[in-house]
DNA sequence: TGTACATCAGTGAACGCGCGTTCACTGATGTAC
DNA sequence: TGTACATCAGTGAACGCGCGTTCACTGATGTAC
């Protein structure tokens, strides 16, 4: 039970002077420590990796670097994170949490006196838009909350919900809950249906930020978002595809 | 000019007995060498920088290890090579051709004798479909073909096309435009329509190659590729999308 | 037809970089008596 | 209330790795005369 963990219960002098250093905040960082003890290093090293993932992505999650920047010596992180994969899933965690808090807005941004078709509709179609507009505004968090090249799998996640409690994907599979809810989605389309939506803009976020399209104008993205996420709507919802189109022989 | 990128013109002794030994093969490779001069050092490099990227994805074409493979030290591939980039920008290129060859094959596979019209659409799709077998099964060619996370655009890329003269974007495109000749797409939707249908399935080979469903199984990924082209090609094709949909507030 | 010589295509050793991780350690803290 | 001591949270130095790249070099080749 570390004394930051739950209010310092003891009025010991010793006590009292840590707790006062430690209620001026968690370490400002960047900056020399007094103390020789940090107080808070695994929150300040989790930082420290969130601001190295949005500078550059997972890859620039270096241990190393995040102990320079906490002013500590670099096996002082192995003390809370059992290697540099643990740190990295966590910042993973953090960076997905950011995204369900940027997609979260972008649906409550949804007129609530819609109709409810129309308005599960805008709602699912935000789940995309919020998606790239949160690889377009933080590439670096995007790429390391869905684009992580290694396997961090036996790395332990922590929760990648955001402010209410849902997942990204949870997000979407929520949205599209309700479009079948509101019977503007068949039943039978639904099984999957999160794969398919979140391959398309998935695709164009990762083609704009580390594909062919790199050097597309962000302008370029913001007005293809909303053409993809119709296209996505349209080709999901409308129809009963399957029957109504040949199959041709590929 | 070297003399094995034309055929050697004289008939010394000398140039014979090159000659001779360049005609057993550019180097069998892997294994020792007996002559100082390798022969075909630039395409042996390019061939083992392209089993690199088959093994690994981009990261793992490595200058050394590439020399090495090839039984040479180090700095020889600077003979042939600017540098690393160089190096990586050509086999970049050559992993865009392999794809291009699969797509291809996928499209010839479609029944000429179809419609006009079922034929451009089953034409279109197997671009898709052709697309994500290659993820599948060259998954590092893939990845270096599509996703290198560095950017190369200093490095000379050579030609991407494949055998029949065009590169993966160059036969998405002809598809769209046989689709909109076909009228079977409006032409009103055949700007851009590219950048969508692209990151469909770019987003969906890259959520299982390296994205958060690393561990989709394959057959997975057999099952969906249909239905996600099937929903590219109803969202881009079959309505006015626009104007007959609520826009929401997102 | 031979030979001097410029040029080409390799070699071997080394540099500097930054990383993750481990080792043996020490200063600070909290607790049992 | 003081004190011995176990435990916790840091330090500093080092290891080994593999990389891209550069240096000064040498062996092989092709050509002008």
């Amino acid at each position: 039970m570390s004394p930051t963990a739950a209010p310092d219960p003891d009025g010991t002098s010793a006590g009292a002077t840590k707790a006062t250093i430690e209620a001026a905040g968690p370490r400002d960082d960047t900056q020399t420590r007094t103390t020789y003890h940090h107080g808070d290093l695994r929150r300040a090293l989790l930082e420290a990796g969130t601001d190295l993932a949005r500078e550059g992505g997972p890859d620039k999650v270096v241990l190393r670097e995040a102990t320079r920047r906490v002013g500590v010596s670099a096996n002082a992180a192995y003390r809370h994170f059992a290697d540099r994969d643990a740190l990295l899933g966590e910042v993973v965690s953090r960076a997905q949490a950011r995204a369900a808090d940027v997609i979260s807005a972008a649906m409550d941004a949804v007129p609530s006196d819609l109709e409810q078709g129309p308005r599960a509709r805008a709602r699912f179609r935000a789940v995309g838009v919020g998606y790239l507009r949160f690889a377009m505004d933080e590439p670096g968090l995007f790429r390391t909350a869905f684009a992580v090249p290694v396997d961090l799998s036996r790395a332990a996640s922590t929760d990648a919900a955001g402010a209410d409690g849902l997942t990204p994907f949870q997000l979407l599979s929520t949205a599209l809950d309700a479009m079948v809810e509101a019977s503007v989605m068949s039943p039978d389309h639904r099984p999957g249906a999160e794969l398919l939506a979140w391959s398309a803009v998935h695709g164009m976020a990762m083609l704009a930020l580390e594909g062919p399209l790199r050097d597309l104008p962000r302008g370029a993205v913001d007005e293809l978002a909303p053409r993809l996420v119709r296209m996505v709507d349209l080709g999901l919802g409308l129809s009963d595809g399957g029957g109504d189109v040949d199959d041709g022989g590929a």
